[in-house]
DNA sequence: TACGTTCTAGAATATTCGATG
DNA sequence: TCATCGAATATTCTAGAACGT
């Protein structure tokens, strides 16, 4: 029995197994004492490990979902002009995403899509 | 313990790293007594430092922004002397701009952009 | 006498060099008889295109753009064979972007950023 | 209903250029 | 002259909306 198992929806349970993944560090893996996770190789994940995950090979598909589940982008103070040979890595964080923790997992929810009202009137 | 961090905007954040890493002070770096900042090499400035923290190397750019954030150029006391050769500096200041204070630099806002209004109604 | 030049807009003047260039066909260029625009190699075209023209290497910027100046993406049609080494091409459209009649950019306008307010009351 | 994927847009900051006092 | 500002576009991060499962 592994970290993210049953409970855990989709998205959450396969970005866990992604990131934890230590034969694809290389890719994406754990960051920051393993507070965040970043990916370093944008083209190989697009490319190659996303669809092996999921229905698309679309990095921005993969954002939305980050997004959808409350995890926010670290900007690097460093990042001015791309430096030509300078690896850009995008890196994410959530409170309750930390490397050895998969318990915290459940208290990570998407988000529901606004209706157009929540009180008594609902189209 | 790393100066600015997630909270300041990433202008900030990088203006700070930028003055404070000492091995750039012969560029820029802090003056009266940490009270402020000079830009001491303004070419080597503009031409080398700038890009690596943003997407251009303009000195007016730059100057752009630190108006924005509410900091004020010192100007120069200057004796009379027209001191052809001096090599000009360039000192810029705010009142939570100070080295060694890093936690002062959430109280820096960002001007926002002008209201929708300029006369007499004014949300 | 070229293509795009002082009245349209940057971005505009930017895209028209882009996929006009027949030297970057293998990347970038016209498609439909010239009535839209392909990207082929989607991150030669991010990584090493884009840089040369703007300050990032987005694709994601550069699609945001797009949508700005009122471009819309063609769906492709697409047998729905799911090809696995299919070269997945992206493809825009817009009404006044049409190979050989740059006359025509002066048409397309940039979207404003959304005024104060939207009911009843416009300025 | 909830989630996933896609296309487009909102909002804040960033960059540029020119105006203002 | 010069420090600061207004305004337009550019870049980034996040969200809305439509559609499908």
């Amino acid at each position: 029995m592994e970290g993210a198992s049953t409970v855990v929806s989709g998205f959450l349970a396969k970005l866990w197994a992604l990131v934890d993944d230590s034969s694809t560090d290389d890719v994406i893996g754990w960051s920051r004492n393993g507070q965040s996770f970043s990916i370093l190789d944008e083209q190989k994940f697009a490319k190659e490990l996303l669809p092996k995950y999921f229905k698309h090979n679309n990095l921005s598909s993969f954002v939305r979902q980050l997004n959808m589940y409350g995890f926010h982008k670290v900007v690097a103070v460093d990042s001015g002009v791309a430096a030509p040979e300078k690896t850009m890595t995008i890196e994410f964080q959530h409170s309750f995403f930390k490397q050895g923790e998969p318990n915290l997992l459940e208290n990570i929810k998407r988000k529901v899509q606004s209706p157009c009202f929540h009180g008594h009137i609902l189209w």
